[in-house]
DNA sequence: AGCACGCCGACT
DNA sequence: GTCGGCGTGCTC
């Protein structure tokens, strides 16, 4: 007999091995074996047993043992295939997100117990309801906090009676519900993310593989072999850490929904807005709407201000105003913008002559201590005194970041302090000011929205709203959309938006709360461009010593290019961070239905001398 | 990914 | 005549 065997962190497929029906035991799909892999023992998962192969007998080794039977259910097996199709990487890839270094391949034997019935609970939804009792597939969506709350623990207590939950849940979630859930559920719920630590890591994957638990992590949770899963929660499907950035580049909950397919269970999404993916699976009766996800929004303390009226400001008047009243009343007021730094560029106020490197022409961007640097060749400069065309010595500073915010709110006399670190940093410097009784006004990028998710914000200012909707980039105006809306949903005490398209359909959906027809005027939009969800995209990038690069790019967009309904968008050579070898992205635009390994084929990517990484649905398109 | 193989230059 | 640099290619 033989077993087709995937071995974790290899770029291999299936290898072919041999065994005696009798001297190993049986072998099944899933089983966790040891087998010979050039000089070395290795641990693999088995995925196939069959009574013949074309491989020759002599190049075929034997199956040392079996480490764990049927370790790996068929639901995960299933699982393995379709994303190595989807994300276009090898088995071996994948198997490793399933099979983490931390716990060395050695997997315990393992028991299916199911989790304790349990009952007087309310009843969920009928269609929901329905779909527990009859194990079948579905997603289900809400949109509206309060409804999701309600929803939660109904549905992880009629899930849990059956078997594993999985809940995927941004960090700031995570410190808002986990004391919630092991109230109910004791030590039975179990917390499985990277920020945890190896040794309680590995303590949480042998607990969660042995027997069923309420698992509660980000991504890499979606991948955990539970014994039997019933039933997979995600919570906020805009936050971005849902996209891992390593190969495979995968976004948990498209992996999510994809394994809840295969293992039969529901899927509750809480969604706030919906992104425009689920809206299109929504409006196509893909997925299940719970409730509505248009928002009555109270406008009283929303202002919109037209920059155009002070076109050499960074903070308009009224936001002055409202940030003096919060330091005075001792009030949380944020300053959100896009950017960090200084200044993305600098100009002459006299003439208009923009500061440019001196080596390619760029732009320069104003960092801190008074030097300029080239964000296209690396190149750094002392920021010079005087404009070198006219002598003038004053200049405007245009896409100020957060360290230019800084500087402009203490030069008005304003208390503040820019956040720059994660949401902990929020946190503390919220905590130092309810100790010392005095709370500066925070400046960040969306780190500084984020961290106060969980209670009421006081005053929020946008600096700068246009950059969240000019962007070029097709995702821009959806991403600027759930950002106004999600903070809206939050009601601030204030809320200030400082803009110079005031007109735009954007602002004014999202201050109705008319999520629904701002969702449906871009899925026109994307329909019209050809973009997500009616067209899939994959990114390729390509680095290396820059000739072999461009030599080996152009071959492959030769090549790409034949191919039946496939269009290409690029290559772009990417801006450089710091040293390092020139980057090239090609984006692949194919049709929504074809697996992408169908069409991109890895081997013929492949080049000696070129790093080549794929990234299917990559989230930006620069 | 690792790891061996192999073909070239520098050294005993 | 040997050691070791890394470019190339394979793993059942």
């Amino acid at each position: 007999m033989f077993a087709d065997v995937v071995v974790p962190r290899t770029p291999l497929d299936e290898l072919t091995y041999r065994f005696a029906p009798e001297e190993p035991g049986e072998l099944h799909p899933g089983d966790i074996v040891r087998v010979p892999l050039r000089r070395k023992t290795v641990t693999g998962a088995v995925l196939r047993v069959r009574a013949d192969t074309e491989i020759s007998p002599e190049e075929i080794q034997p199956v040392i043992d079996v480490v764990a039977s049927q370790f790996i259910t068929p639901d995960l097996l299933r699982l393995l295939r379709w994303a190595a199709d989807y994300y276009v990487c090898h088995l071996g890839e994948v198997l490793e997100l399933v099979l983490p270094q931390i716990v060395s391949g050695k997997a315990e034997a393992v028991t299916a117990e199911i989790g304790a019935a349990e009952n007087g609970f309310n009843s969920l939804p009928s269609e929901l309801e329905q779909a527990f009792n009859a194990g079948n597939f579905g997603v289900w969506v809400t949109a509206q906090r309060s409804e999701f709350q309600k929803l939660l623990f109904d549905f992880i207590r009629r899930a849990f009676s059956n078997g594993s939950v999985i809940i995927l849940m941004p960090e700031a979630y995570r410190t808002e519900f986990l004391p919630l859930l092991r109230r109910v559920w004791g030590e039975r719920v179990i917390e499985y993310h990277h920020q945890m630590g190896k040794k309680q890591q590995k303590a949480a994957w042998q607990a969660i593989v042995r027997t069923n638990h309420v698992v509660v992590g980000m991504r890499s949770a979606v991948w955990l072999p539970v014994r039997r899963l019933s039933g997979v929660i995600l919570v906020d499907e805009n936050a971005e850490s849902f996209k891992e950035e390593r190969v495979p580049c995968y976004h948990a909950r498209d992996v999510a929904v994809a394994r809840a397919r295969f293992a039969s269970c529901p899927v509750l999404v809480f969604a706030s807005p919906p992104s425009v993916e689920t809206w299109w699976n929504l409006r196509r009766g893909k997925y299940h709407l719970l409730d509505r996800v248009n928002f009555r929004i109270d406008r009283t303390n929303v202002f919109v201000v037209d920059m155009r009226q002070h076109r050499r400001e960074l903070v308009s008047p009224r936001a002055l105003r409202d940030l003096r009243n919060a330091l005075k009343q001792q009030q949380i007021a944020l300053c959100y913008i896009n950017r960090r730094g200084l200044s993305r560029y600098v100009e002459c106020a006299d003439c208009g002559t923009v500061l440019k490197c001196s080596r390619c022409q760029s732009p320069y961007i104003l960092s801190g201590a008074g030097r300029v640097r080239c964000r296209v060749c690396g190149a750094e400069d002392e920021a010079p005194e005087r404009c070198a065309v006219c002598q003038g010595m004053n200049f405007n500073y245009r896409a100020p970041g957060v360290d230019m915010v800084v500087r402009e709110l203490k030069r008005l006399g304003i208390e503040c302090q820019s956040v720059t670190g994660g949401a902990q940093d929020v946190q503390l410097a919220a905590a130092d000011a309810g100790a010392t009784g005095f709370a500066p006004v925070l400046v960040g990028t969306r780190t500084v929205l984020r961290s106060d998710r969980l209670r009421v914000p006081g005053l929020v200012v946008f600096l700068n709203f246009d950059t969240e909707f000019t962007i070029p980039d097709f995702r821009s105006r959806e991403r600027a959309f759930s950002l106004l809306v999600s903070l809206l949903s939050r009601k601030p005490s204030r809320l200030i938006i400082q803009t110079t398209r005031p007109e735009d359909p954007l602002l004014e959906l999202a201050l109705q709360g008319k999520v629904s027809s701002f969702l449906d005027q871009e899925l026109k939009l994307r329909a019209e461009a050809g973009f997500p969800p009616y067209k899939r995209l994959v990114a390729v990038e390509f680095s290396g010593e820059e000739k072999t690069v461009v030599n080996w790019v152009n071959k492959m967009v030769s090549e790409l290019s034949v191919l039946p309904g496939i269009e290409l968008l690029g290559p772009v050579k990417l801006l450089q961070r710091r040293q390092g070898n020139p980057q090239f992205r090609l984006i692949v635009k194919l049709p929504a239905n074809l697996m992408p390994a169908k069409v991109i084929d890895r081997r013929k990517l492949r080049h000696p001398r070129i790093r080549v990484r794929i990234d299917v649905d990559p989230r930006e398109m620069l």
